[in-house]
DNA sequence: CAGCCGTGGTT
DNA sequence: TAACCAAGGCT
């Protein structure tokens, strides 16, 4: 079997033996030094910065960093609080599996590690939400291990650095990644602060100077020996994604008013916007008349009020919401809110932050709000 | 192992 | 504007 080779050029060695101590020179002088998560070793605030960062940009992530911090100061009063308030502080972030192993995980640290979290990668990743680049992250920050990351930053570097080809998402790419990734480390007498160091300068190298767009080689300290650079590919390394036509799905939601009070629904714990609160859903046009009737909100099934739909894209579909809307005290006989079970509650507009609501009902419900007052 | 899982910034 | 994707992990 003949697979194309992965590295292109030549392995370039002197740079391999080179790379870890330029990068960390480079990092001390030019790198970020007052991100919210640096200037500590607490593995709490890592871990959090880490999980919170994970496919996030920095600037997103600050504003809930600290409000998380504030909430929950350590592991312990994290691993104390309910998933619905560790939910409702992290709508809007995405990805909402992170808060739900967030949860866990620091409830498995207070239970299986007595509250500390472990200071190898190994052990590390064996926590819910800490794959092996985390687990290295979280231990090169917390514990100066000497120990490889690999996220997009670093990815982005090394292809364009040691030229090496293919998408990084497929496997075998990744793979070959790896392998670079702890051949380029700091060597074993490197100092718990030299290898942090080195992690954050990979960081901040891929985030600062070795950006997608227009990477700034001219404060690079590689571009003398970047095979990017050298063959002008800066823009082709690393090689993107295939392209897949995203598939529109579309789906009808009820917005049921009592009042200023709206009905939310919990979602199912996985899938799309896991454990977070939203509107009733329907698949159809008669569908959702057809729930909306059966929940007496309606004399018949056609008096639902259209609101304007809204697209929501996300990264493997769009979505296509037709918000339509029922005033519950409208409704003949109606007899006042229903007792709920734990699934389902009456949620006044003005209580929506207590709520994990997804982005775009968050937002849906706002205009309402505002159209109200 | 490749598909799934959010949102907002950038080009 | 629509594509692209960011401090990835899970199944």
């Amino acid at each position: 079997m003949s697979a194309s080779p992965i590295l292109a050029g030549q392995p370039a060695a002197p740079l391999q033996a080179a790379f870890a101590t330029r990068l960390i020179v480079w990092q001390r002088s030019h790198g970020r030094h007052d991100l919210p998560w640096q200037n500590t070793r607490d593995p709490y605030r890592i871990w959090l910065s880490e999980i919170m960062l994970q496919q996030t940009q920095v600037s997103t992530v600050i504003p809930y960093y600290g409000k998380f911090l504030a909430r929950f100061p350590d592991v312990a009063a994290l691993a104390a609080a309910p998933i619905d308030e560790v939910m409702a502080l992290w709508a809007g972030l995405g990805y909402y599996s992170r808060a739900r192993n967030l949860h866990r995980c620091a409830q498995a640290v207070v239970e299986r590690h007595g509250g500390a979290f472990p200071d190898s990668p190994e052990q590390l990743a064996e926590l819910p939400g800490i794959g092996r680049s985390t687990a290295a992250a979280i231990a090169s920050f917390a514990f100066g291990a000497r120990a490889a990351i690999l996220d997009g930053n670093v990815k982005r570097v090394l292809a364009r650095v040691f030229g090496v080809e293919g998408f990084p998402g497929e496997k075998r790419v990744e793979n070959a990644m790896w392998s670079l990734a702890e051949s380029v480390m700091p060597g074993e007498q490197a100092s718990g602060d030299d290898v942090s160091a080195y992690t954050q300068g990979l960081m901040d190298l891929g985030a600062t100077l070795c950006v997608r767009g227009k990477p700034d080689c001219g404060r690079c300290p590689f571009t003398s020996d970047c095979v990017a650079h050298a063959t002008g590919r800066q823009r082709e390394l690393p090689a993107a994604r295939p392209k897949k036509t995203v598939p529109t799905r579309r789906t009808w939601m009820l917005v049921l008013c009592d009042g200023d009070g709206v009905l939310l629904e919990r979602r199912p714990p996985s899938g799309i916007w896991g454990g977070l609160w939203s509107l009733p859903e329907a698949a159809d046009e008669a569908a959702i008349a057809e729930l909306a009737y059966a929940l007496g909100a309606v004399r018949d099934t056609r008096g639902l009020h259209r609101l304007a739909p809204i697209t929501h894209s996300f990264t493997h579909f769009k979505l296509d919401i037709e918000p339509r809307c029922a005033d519950f005290n409208a409704a003949p006989g109606a007899g006042g809110l229903e007792a709920r079970d734990n699934e389902t509650a009456w949620v006044p507009l003005a209580q929506i932050d207590d709520y994990g609501v997804p982005a775009p009902v968050r937002k849906l419900l706002d205009a309402l709000k505002g159209s109200l007052i």
